[in-house]
RNA sequence: GCCGCUUUAGCUCAGUCGGUAGAGCGUCUCACUCGUAAUGAGAAGGUCGACAGUUCGAUUCUGUCAAGCGGCUCCA
């Protein structure tokens, strides 16, 4: 077939340009060996697709988003070349792109081992070497069924109709048309194909550094009663800086793993004789608990809460009336059967009663707000509690502090009107962010769960406007806001506050959510100004979230080094030698009638061991004494950079170490202390 | 709950090709009394996760269960 030239005109660089009809990304781009894809009209395409008069055309480079995504891609489907290479009789599943990185499911006969990942790694080291080309191919969807028949999970999606394929799954197959990608080797010669929309690079030589992380095991589509296929994660950048950097990364958050800082620090553990997901704090964690759990009673006390406490266990009537039996029944621990009673032939005498645990805490604040007669003058009423839940999270589900079965919400029920609702709305957004601000979160976006049309109660109407008032809130935050469709609780939309934390993970914090059915459910209502019977608006929200939770999430954050007000141990005691021990107890007597907390190393460790174990317990002061401090009836600050403040009069010391201690400030050098504390040199 | 892996002293981990175990740190004791990240010596500490099975004999092999880890699903 004789090719057609002809002279087009396509939009490059936001400027028209006349091109033959021949030219493809490649040639326009030849100049720029980066540019291993283009952007035509806004979608991204391979580098070789053919253009059209009037498209616009973008180079798309390796280094960009778009590109280092093309380059993952491209990288999972060398993966799964050498996967089918090495194993007979692989069926394949889907192999999208994640976040630094990505993954592919297999259907192998034997779970892949850690020496299967280092084989996988080294095929596939060889196949980028090949340099292999990416080429695509348009077929039908006959023609894809024939060349995919032994490919049970590719023929599904083929079948699939665009609005059935999960988002993971459209890298295969969404886009209107069907193609195959096949891989060609130096004879030009196909070596593999697959089943997939592209774009991917020219050929395997753009790949970067890779790397195969970890095998498990995921269920097709997602879908627990599907069969389980065999994922393999990995990463892949352009370089192999940027690859060590990332799993230097990696290494930091392992570091940070507030399990293994809670066994070091001492903070807390998950005796095997209590059950799994149910923590003990010890002395030293239970210390910042209360730390935490006082300072946000003295926040609530000022933001016009009242405090309420109410029991752990419940008839279960009063989860029937909320609708959480009915709704998450396999998440609570199960009834206890109280009170039955049998006659002699072995009949029911008297039926009992079935107790829960409780698993919520808002039917309960619920019926403090029925228990009498409200009138709306009390409202907005803002109902408080350390209220702590038992929830019974799957075996496999259960995680740290992140995910228990026993957890502690510092959980508050606004009933309010409907006038009233948008601003209080907004009023306790800015009482989370300012309380999240001063345990030293700094960086926030909101999320906005709507409603899952397989999950929820109340009308549309209902649903709209509880919706859109939420919708207005946090557009008036000024902070970011995404959406999450379909994530909302059965009873209400919400809002979630979302803080990136000192390594720039990201954790959902606070929820806020609107909730106009369970006032319903309970009958709640108040007395109006003209004398009516209305129904209140009911908003639930958790600033910690849990505190348990919250309390990991500090951990991480801070890892490990708490600013001095939140620290366990305040300031840690080191003698020069034990006859300066008396000295430095008159010290920490005066620190402690001042709500310092401090301790003496009394242990017969060497000085320098000592200062040591106060380092790796991050303590924030280290008071030293000896010979040359006693003498002038001073102490010596040793700080957590190593740095140094000496011979500071022993008052002013107590003085200065309250000051610092009663601010929010991470102190981690003599610079920050004298900062803070306003020191001046005697 | 599902898939895979793991479980040896308080912690981190060696080890036993089936003959009931060892180090470092920590703990305790003694000596040392020392100025900024590990003083030295000694001692205690383990039914080798639990229960079955195979075996003359099981920490080791097999099975079941439990707990933990990495994911999936779930998360009011």
């Amino acid at each position: 077939m004789a090719e057609v030239h002809q002279t087009i005109t396509v939009t490059l660089n936001g400027s028209s340009k006349e091109v033959d009809s021949a030219q493809t990304g490649e040639q326009l781009f030849a100049d720029n060996r980066n540019v291993i894809a283009v952007s035509i009209n806004g979608t991204p395409r391979d580098i070789y697709t053919p253009l059209h008069d009037g498209d616009t055309v973008d180079p798309i480079t390796l280094d960009s988003p778009e590109g280092l995504a093309i380059m993952r891609h491209s990288t999972t489907h060398v993966m799964a070349q050498a996967v089918q290479d090495l194993f007979d009789g692989v069926k394949l599943g889907i192999g999208p792109v994640i976040d630094n990185g990505f993954y592919y499911d297999f259907d192998v006969a034997q779970p892949f081992t850690p020496d299967d990942l280092k084989k996988i790694e080294k095929r596939m080291q060889r196949i980028v070497k090949d340099n292999q080309l990416f080429r695509r191919r348009v077929v039908t969807e006959d023609e894809a069924r024939a060349e995919e028949k032994d490919q049970q999970y590719k023929l599904e999606l083929i079948g699939a109709k665009e609005s059935e394929i999960e988002a993971d799954a459209k890298t295969e197959v969404s886009s209107g048309e069907l193609s195959m990608y096949d891989n060609i080797d130096r004879d030009g010669k196909t070596v593999w194909k697959d089943l997939c929309r592209g774009p991917h690079l020219p050929s395997t030589k753009y790949i970067g550094a890779f790397k195969l992380q970890r095998t498990a095991a995921a269920y097709w589509r997602g879908d627990e009663k599907n069969p389980m296929l065999q994922r393999i994660y990995g990463t892949a950048w352009n370089s192999k800086e940027e690859l060590k950097d990332y799993l230097a990364k990696l290494d930091e958050a392992a570091r940070r793993d507030h399990r293994k800082l809670g066994a070091d620090l001492d903070l807390f553990s998950f005796p095997e004789e209590i059950g799994p997901g149910l923590v003990v704090f010890h002395p030293k964690g239970g210390t910042i608990i209360n730390v935490m759990e006082d300072y946000s009673r003295k926040m609530h006390r000022r933001g016009g809460y009242s405090f309420v406490q109410t029991p752990h266990i419940t008839k279960g009537g009063l989860y029937e009336t909320s609708g959480h039996l009915s709704w998450y029944k396999d998440g609570m621990f199960p009834p206890m059967h109280l009170d039955e009673e049998f006659n002699a032939d072995g009949s029911v005498k008297k039926p009992g009663q079935d107790y829960y645990l409780k698993p919520m805490n808002c039917p309960m604040h619920n019926l403090i707000f029925a228990s009498r007669q409200r009138s709306y003058r009390e409202l907005p009423l803002r109902l408080f509690e350390f209220g702590t839940v038992y929830r019974y999270e799957k075996s496999g589900v259960v995680h740290g502090l992140t995910r228990v079965r026993g957890l502690t919400q510092d959980d508050s029920h606004i009933y309010c009107t409907r006038e009233q609702m948008k601003d209080e709305l907004k009023r306790i957004l800015k009482f989370v962010l300012q309380l999240l601000k001063d345990f030293g979160l700094e960086d926030f976006y909101l999320e906005l769960s709507t409603k899952d049309e397989h999950k929820y109660v109340g009308s549309d109407e209902i649903w709209e406007e509880a919706t859109r008032t939420l919708r207005e809130v946090g557009e008036e935050s000024g902070l970011e806001l995404v959406d999450d469709p379909a994530g909302a609780a059965f009873y209400g939309p919400k809002i979630s506050v979302q803080a990136r934390d000192a390594i720039g993970r990201t954790w959902q914090i606070s929820t806020l959510q609107l909730d106009f059915n369970e006032p319903h459910l309970f009958g709640l209502e108040y007395i109006d100004k003209d004398g009516q019977r209305k129904e209140p608006v009911m908003i639930h929200r958790a600033l910690f979230g849990s505190v348990e939770r919250f309390f990991a999430i500090l951990l991480e954050h801070y890892a490990g080094a708490f600013p001095a007000w939140l620290a366990p141990v305040q300031v840690e005691g080191i003698a020069v030698a034990d006859k300066y021990n008396d000295y430095l107890k008159s010290v920490f007597d005066d620190l402690a009638n001042n709500d310092i907390r401090g301790e003496i190393d009394y242990s017969d460790d060497r000085f320098g061991k000592k200062i040591r174990n106060a380092s790796k317990q991050k303590v924030p002061f280290t008071l030293i004494a000896g010979e040359e401090d006693a003498s002038k009836n001073a102490v010596s600050f040793r700080f957590r950079d190593g740095s140094q403040l000496n011979g500071v009069a022993k008052d002013y010391a107590v003085e200065l170490i309250s000051k610092v201690c009663s601010t929010h400030e991470q102190i981690v050098s003599d610079e920050d202390f004298v900062r803070v504390s306003g020191y001046q040199a005697a």
